[in-house]
Formats: C-alpha cells, structure tokens, sequence
DNA sequence: AACGGCATAGACAACGTTGTCGTATCGTGG
DNA sequence: CCACGATACGACAACGTTGTCTATGCCGTT
C-alpha cells in the first residue's frame, strides 16, 4: 500500500503540506527551486495523493461514468471504453462503467444510486441510453455534467460528439456505383433508429443524384440483426433483376446477405457485390472480408471524454451546445468489386 | 447534488451521526427502533453516504478493478464486465476498469499510477492479464488482492474461477459420435494457450475412448482467428477421407469452416456438421448457427468479485488458494446434424 | 443493596487532502 | 528610506465519514 503521504513529502522538502499541495496540482506561489525539489521527491519516493482525500476536499472525484446499455455488440461499447479510458488516462481521471439493463433499472438500485453517492465529475453517455429521456432527467436532477456520443435528438440539451451517417452512406453508394454497380439494394434498419434513417437518406440521395430510379423493391426491411439480413438478401436476390450489389444498414445484416448469396450458389464478389457499415468485428472476420464504412466510435468517445474534462469548472457546461463532428473512412475489403 | 449529509440525518433524527453510521453499516448496538427511524430518515430524505469521506476515513475505497487486455474478442471482456457488475452492485461497490494494452504498458503512468492511487479494495484479473507474471508482481507489491478468472498456471497464487475446457471438449466430441460421426476433425489453437491444450486432450481423450485412432491428419493448427479456421477447414476438406464433422477450438475459427464449406459447395449440416467453443456473438449470428460450448463467462466474472470481496477483511486472503468450477454447457444450434 | 455485564449510544479524534486567509520577505517607485 | 504591492509560503479549518473509547441505563445475580 503506498503509505506515504503528502505530509511525509513536506518534512522531507522542509516546506508545509500545502505547498507540496500546490505542486501537486500545478498552482502558482511556489519558487522554482521549491518546485523543482517537491517534485523530485514526489518521484524519489513514488508518492500519489489519495483519492478519496482529495476528492472529498475538493469536491471532485476525479472520476468519469461511462453509462450504457447492453444491446446487440460488444464491439460498440467496447470501443467506446478504449476511447474513454485513453482521454481518462491523459488527464489523470479514472473511468467507471455503469451499466442500465433497460430503462426501468435507471431508477432502481442501480445508475441513480451511483450518482447520488456523489461521485462522478461527469458522464459519457452513449446510445441508446443517451436518447432515453427518463434517464436524462435523473442525471440533470443531479446536476451532473454529461457529454452524449452519437445522440439521436435533443441535440441543443447538452453537447455532443458525432459523425455523418447520411455523408457516408451516400459515399458507400456512390462506390457502388462507380465499381459499374446500377441495380444496388439496400437493406434497411429498425424504423425508429434514427442512423439507420440517416443511412437510407444517403442512399436514396446518391442514386438520386445519378440520376437511378430506385424501385421500391429494392430496399428490404432489416432489424440490424443478421437473420433479417438474411431473409432480405434472400428477397433481394430473388427478385426477377436481381441488384448487383446490396448495401446492409449494417455490418450484421451484411453478413446475412453474404449467407443468403452462399445458400443460392452465388459467389461474393464474383456474382454480388455486399458491403456494410459499422466495421465491427464482423468485417474482418468474414469471409470475404466485408467491405464496409469504418466508425470512429473509440474516437468519439474519446472526444467526448475530453470534452466533458475540459469542460468541468464552467457552471454553464451542461447549455454550451458544442458540437464535434469525426470522420468516417470506408474500409475496403474482398466482398466487393466492379462489375 | 446529494446535499445532505449523515449530519442531517441524525439531527433529524435526534441522534449521534455514529449512531447513523452503524445503522448504514449494519452494524450492531442499535435498538431496533432507533434503526427503524434513521432508516425511515434516510430512505425519505434520499441520503448516500458520500464514498470519498467513507473511504478515506476506512480506509476501503469501495472501488473494485477489473483488469483486462484488449485482445480478441470484446464479447469476452464485455461479459467479464457484465457478471461482475452484478456482483458489485449487489454488495454496493462500483466498478473502475483498467485496460493494458500490452505488458510494457503496466509500469507506464497505467496501471502502476492507478493501483498506487490508493484506490481499488481489490481486482479482478481475466486473462491473459491474469497469467503475466509482471503484473502479478506489481499487484502483489502494492498489497492488493486479486482473483483471477479462468488463470492457466500459478493456480496457488491466489484464489480463482475456472471452467473445465477439457471435460467440455470431451463432452462435445462425444456428442458428435454419437450423432455417427466417426471422421471427427479437430482445429487446434495457438500452442502456448492453456485452454486451447486442454480442449484438444479432451477431443483425444474421447477419441480414444471410442476406440477410434485419430489420424494426425484430422488436427490442424489453428490460432484462434477466422482466417486460420478457413485454411484449416479447407486442408481437412481436402483430404482424401475428408471429416463428416469438424470441431474448432473456438468460434471464430468455426466461422472460418463455415466459410471454408461454402468455399466447396458443401452445405452445412448436410453435408459436414460443425462445431465451435465459446458460444459468442458469432455463434448465434452465423448462418447456420453454431453448436458450441457455452462458457459461463459471466458467471465465471461475478462468482470471482463475491469471492472478492467475501474476502475483505481477510488478511490471509491472498494465499487462500480457493478455487470455484463453473459448468458449461452445450448450445445446441443448427451447424450439426447426424450422419 | 450492591455489583457485574450487556445493550445502546455518544464524544472526539482520526483519515489525507484542499480552501481560505494571514504573514513574512523582497523588490520597487516616490 | 519608507510605503507598498507582489511573491512565496504556512497555519488552520474544513470536507463527511468511521474507529476507538467512554458513558449511561437496565437487567439479573448474589
């Protein structure tokens, strides 16, 4: 246990215990010869201030809650954790991870409790918990600081870290499109997720602007999941003309379609061209690998994250509607190719 | 914000604050209707203790770490966070997680900086964190500690949680000869990784016995990712005698038969039943989806932070070499068939 | 009646840090 | 040479809990 503490550094600099305290968190007042020695005993002997000391003197906790539930992919929470921990890491914040099973839990023993125990200098919230309004409520009650990922609305309720769903789907499509493909099908997500509307919206948008028609039976309805993807690549396919290329809402989906095309004898890329969005674990592991638009979701989060720590000490953070926007790159990979 | 304090509580309730400390403690000396008030107390005015002040002053920080690296799957690790997230939410303790991104990384301002903080009551180590001997010894340096999750060797070092990967093996590959396969393929894993070693003793073990010889053939390397499962897969499919049925040592690289089959025109359970272990995201996501083992991973991850933090208290604690065996089970889906 | 023991409760000092305010010391301008 | 402001530092009281020690009341026993 590291025994010594900011007293055991003041006898031994010969200065008073606030002093070292001011060297610790880099305040004015101290000499550069102070300095410099505080500091080199604070190496010497390894000394790191308690946290709980400092924290219940200071009124911060020195840690930030990612909140978030558990649907469908690891991968998305996972990379949201890398991201996180690496902004937490620089700034000397540790990460505490709350998990909201479904939106009832919110006000059971779980997330409110851990908020009102007065921890948390801040939240990351991330979807879908960052669009559940119950759940935004308690945490404003509390008068916490939070930064959403990839929110779905209520866009000026607090800032917000994001990438362009509709600009990439549009890219997706007009890569298709350049590769020769003319009939290509897109496989829808749930109605109510609002990136999967963004991602339809770039397609429809793209093949508008080539002037495509694109005939109602080429979008098939899909629930991110990858049996609906499955069942709709097998629609797709069965179609009189048949599209060249099918574009999956997600990387899930797309891994349906790749089976729907192996239950039918068709070879990918050779006969269909199938591409994604996400880059999940998924996309690399297929076989062919899946082309597919990269996410930057670790990034975002880790943007988030340090938006949020950089934001701590302004009164006025929750309303300061700052807004940062990342870039997707489409990964190209085996599973698609020019017609 | 929280504002109200054990103060509050027990002036209203026109007691000592020690005495509402022991009633949130649980402690005795407390006449049950005094408890009874100073509960009502608490429970109407919505009071949590603050945790610094807890901590600071006894010295437990109510902060359990959870260990991990980020390799492979973020399926494992998201259940590791997922079992022991419900056994610390149980027990009113809240979860930091501390990722090392490779060995070298545990003396950097990581881990290190963070375990030294004074923080974490104890951690919870999964592997292949749990097997490095560095960072096993700066945990140890610090006092702290730590259960290990499914640990390949120093099984006396500290108490642990594991599962038998070798009778689960055994047990699936005698489920596919009494299916009628006698032809049964094995796909190994990487050579160092223990639980890759004791699942193919156990396909051995019940290979032999049945009696069966298993031709050198039938076992190809594999190291865990879907590509070598494809290459695999298509070495054992071209043999001579191919297998009717092909047992990869983890999901992943089953997915890679899969792929391998298709490759072939075979299809699968048809013509070649499969098999995988792990029973990730990937085995209910395939198509068809995966018979595999179902490693309790949760339950693995939750049955090590009670053991945890049963232990507090406990100076001996470390050397209690207490191990608890977690089952398996066998999912069923629809990759394998009878012959 | 006196006493010991138990159940119940409170007073007070930690815990290790930061915040507030006070005080030397020093250089500088008048 | 003095007044004065800046600079560098220290004393001391928070922060909200738990640990330790002590006090009170009540019961049963002798």
């Amino acid at each position: 246990m590291s025994d010594i503490t900011i007293v055991d550094i003041a006898k031994q600099a010969g200065v008073s215990i606030k002093t070292v305290s001011r060297v610790i968190n880099r305040e004015e007042g101290v000499g550069p010869a102070t300095r410099a020695r505080v500091e080199d005993l604070i190496e010497k002997l390894g000394y790191r201030p308690n946290v709980s000391a400092r924290s219940l003197s200071s009124r911060r906790s020195y840690l930030i809650g990612v909140v978030f539930m558990r649907v469908g992919a690891y991968h998305y929470v996972g990379e949201v954790q890398v991201g996180a921990m690496r902004a937490c890491r620089r700034a000397g914040y540790h990460m505490v991870i709350e998990q909201v099973d479904d939106p009832g839990q919110a006000r059971g023993p779980g997330l409110e409790q851990a908020l009102k125990a007065g921890r948390f200098d801040g939240l990351v919230l991330t979807p879908p918990v960052c669009d559940d309004p119950e759940i935004l409520a308690i945490i404003e009650a509390q008068g916490l600081s939070y930064v959403r990922v990839a929110p779905d609305r209520d866009f000026g309720r607090s800032p917000y870290v994001f990438m362009d769903d509709q600009q990439a789907a549009h890219d997706m499509t007009a890569r298709l499109w350049d590769l020769g493909h003319r009939r290509i099908g897109f496989i829808d997500g749930p109605a109510d997720h609002g990136s999967a509307r963004r991602r339809r919206e770039g397609y429809m948008t793209a093949m508008a602007e080539r002037g495509a028609r694109v005939r109602p039976e080429w979008i098939a309805p899909g629930d991110f999941m990858p049996l609906s993807g499955l069942e709709a690549g097998d629609q797709l396919l069965g179609l009189p003309e048949p599209p060249t290329a099918i574009f999956a809402a997600n990387d899930s989906m797309a891994m349906g379609v790749l089976s729907a095309a192996s239950k039918r004898g068709l070879s990918v890329p050779g006969d269909l061209s199938v591409v994604g969005f996400d880059d999940g674990p998924l996309a690399e592991s297929s076989w062919p690998g899946l082309t597919t638009v990269h996410q930057p979701i670790a990034e975002m989060a880790e943007a988030a994250t340090e938006m949020l720590i950089e934001g701590f000490g302004d009164p006025r953070f929750r309303s300061r509607t700052a807004a940062r926007q990342l870039d997707y790159h489409i990964v190209e990979r085996g599973s698609s190719t020019s017609r």
